[in-house]
DNA sequence: CTGAAAGCGCTTACAG
DNA sequence: CTGAAAGCGCTTACAG
């Protein structure tokens, strides 16, 4: 299973701005005139001072760079759950934007785990990074409003912004009122609301929502069932749950917090004979792969990630470079996404 | 849609260390050891300094620091696709090991793109981190090499190493000689391999693996199928071209490159009556969500990413820290996972 | 346009 | 154990 291959590289003394500018006979300033105001160096010299750069190897060294300009052309991510589509959705629509400026993103996964993420904003403070983005646990956020007091930028991503720092985030309580107004005009009437835990604020606002769209219908009542997770097993337990009941106790129409909840409810639903969307049509949430891939298509609601990823990169770029600047909140609506789970 | 919330923040010049050595009434010297050497510094003036840094809010310039020690407390891991789950495996293997360092890990998305790959290889050579890890494209690695040659440690992952770095791999060949036994050791005798484009090494190999498999039966046949990519939709196209043909050419156990690949073709082929494992069994690869997920669960060949980021993580490690060190090429074994798609 | 010099914020011998 | 001083590799006025 080992393969050797070759003996360590000894690796001779990696080559600084003096060396470049005694190969090129010119000095210092002058070859950081060509790497940062390229025009007001002679052609010439700035030809010669390239072809220095090339034949000796020359990398600048971004952090004596960062140590006076006070920051590096950087931009910190820090993402709550890289295994998430969704984040990493959002992490393109950044990177698009932040391209388009030369700016460089470095991505931290905190994993769900708040001091592994307040680790992380520090990294990223230590390393001068020119602003942070942070899509952030539900949970207090002292790390952040602390680098943010001291100076630099931090924009939330899928979480509100506050008087330190901008957001950018998706109204999901409009999510649930359109998921549950779906299936309310498609006639069902029994609607029922799963997911959990409800102390989520995300969760919790979904099914705001979902309630409110059911108050605007007469005869129309909707039930909360509170679950532990909103994966695919917490799916399973929901299915099970639900297939015990009589047909009359059943919801109708299901309204899931996640597209991973209703798929396996799903699942198991129609081990039980449950037929979907016939016997119970269902909502998911998130539009991933869940939605998409799973043997009955799910209809979902869907947050605009790469959108929602350029925004919050051109809130930060725009806080980077003004001095002054009007924190703010923006809020991108969701879409529903049709399909066959909930075709009645 | 956009809601203020308040005005700029001043952002009040931030403490340095001699502010810190002032505030606390010792010299510079001092400071530095509390934080570096803290056992040395008597525990009256050790906790003065601690008390100082944080009334005054201090927060280390790395930059500095980097630039003293000549490299940063960091690794960098350049992920050709953080859209796809295996390198997701792969991340958190490799911050699993690092944590326990007291290293942090920097993601970068190369999102199969070389010119972005070596751009970020640079971000991380030019940021001093203390090693990089590069997942790459399947290309040329010029940048990789010409930063080795600096002596900023690489180690490839998913890539064989060279001589100038190590490689974590899986043995792609092993995997493509499990899927096609499988099938073999299952009775079937006309086989297909289905991938492409066939020039990607890793296809290349499980296609000889398979071959190999093929070749150890006597009347058993495989047939090499190259398709346009490994994706869904790739899927779709074979799963309809094998539809089209008769019962008898057909091949009785299709080896997909990949699970996308298998799950549309499976799709496909449900939709035109024919039943997957009973007229045809399917292997697939990769063992993500396509295959855990799909209507038929899929038979799959896995890679062990976690444990091949952890490994990767240990190399690198020893790399940074060791210096003489033998460059090696680690290869894993993949494992094959059953499920329905092949249940004959 | 070019070059010499100061300074960014740290760490590390070195002398006390 | 503590403190003064040098130096890491850059950028940026500033004088020529």
């Amino acid at each position: 299973m080992d393969q050797m291959n070759s003996t360590p590289s000894a690796g001779r003394p990696r080559p600084v701005m003096t060396d470049v500018a005694r190969h090129a006979g010119v000095s210092l300033g002058t070859v950081s005139n060509v790497l940062n105001n390229p025009h007001i160096v002679t052609q010439e010299k700035r030809e010669r001072v390239l072809r220095s750069i090339r034949e000796l190897g020359f990398v600048r060294n971004n952090a004596a760079r960062s140590l006076v300009i006070g920051r590096a052309d950087t931009v910190g991510f820090v993402v709550v759950d890289v295994g998430n589509s969704f984040f990493i959705d959002l992490a393109r629509g950044v990177e698009e934007e932040l391209d388009e400026h030369g700016i460089r993103l470095l991505l931290a996964n905190s994993d769900v785990n708040l001091s592994k993420q307040d680790a992380y904003i520090n990294v990223f403070e230590e390393t001068k990074v020119a602003g942070i983005l942070l899509a952030p646990l539900d949970a207090p956020l002292e790390a952040a409003r602390a680098t943010r007091g001291r100076g630099v930028p931090v924009v939330h991503v899928n979480w509100p912004g506050d008087q330190d720092a901008c957001g950018v985030v998706v109204d999901e309580e409009l999510g649930g009122y359109l998921a549950a107004r779906h299936l309310l005009d498609r006639g069902l009437r029994r609607l029922a609301f799963a997911g959990g835990p409800f102390s989520l604020s995300a969760i919790a606002q979904r099914l705001a929502g979902a309630t409110r769209a059911v108050t605007e219908v007469d005869d129309a009542t909707l039930q909360k069932i509170e679950t532990r997770s909103i994966s695919v097993r917490g799916g399973y337990d929901l299915g099970a749950a639900l297939s015990e009941r009589g047909i009359l106790d059943r919801p109708d129409g299901l309204v899931a917090a996640s597209d991973a909840l209703a798929a396996g409810a799903i699942q198991t639903m129609q081990l039980a004979g449950i037929r979907v969307p016939e016997d119970m049509a269902v909502v998911g949430y998130d539009n991933n792969h869940f939605a998409q891939d799973s043997s009955i298509p799910i209809t979902s609601v869907g947050q605009p990630g790469h959108e929602m990823g350029k925004i919050a990169a051109q809130v930060l770029l725009e806080e980077i470079s003004s001095a002054s600047h009007a924190h703010r909140t923006i809020t991108l609506a969701p879409t529903l996404f049709e399909r066959v789970s909930s075709a009645v």
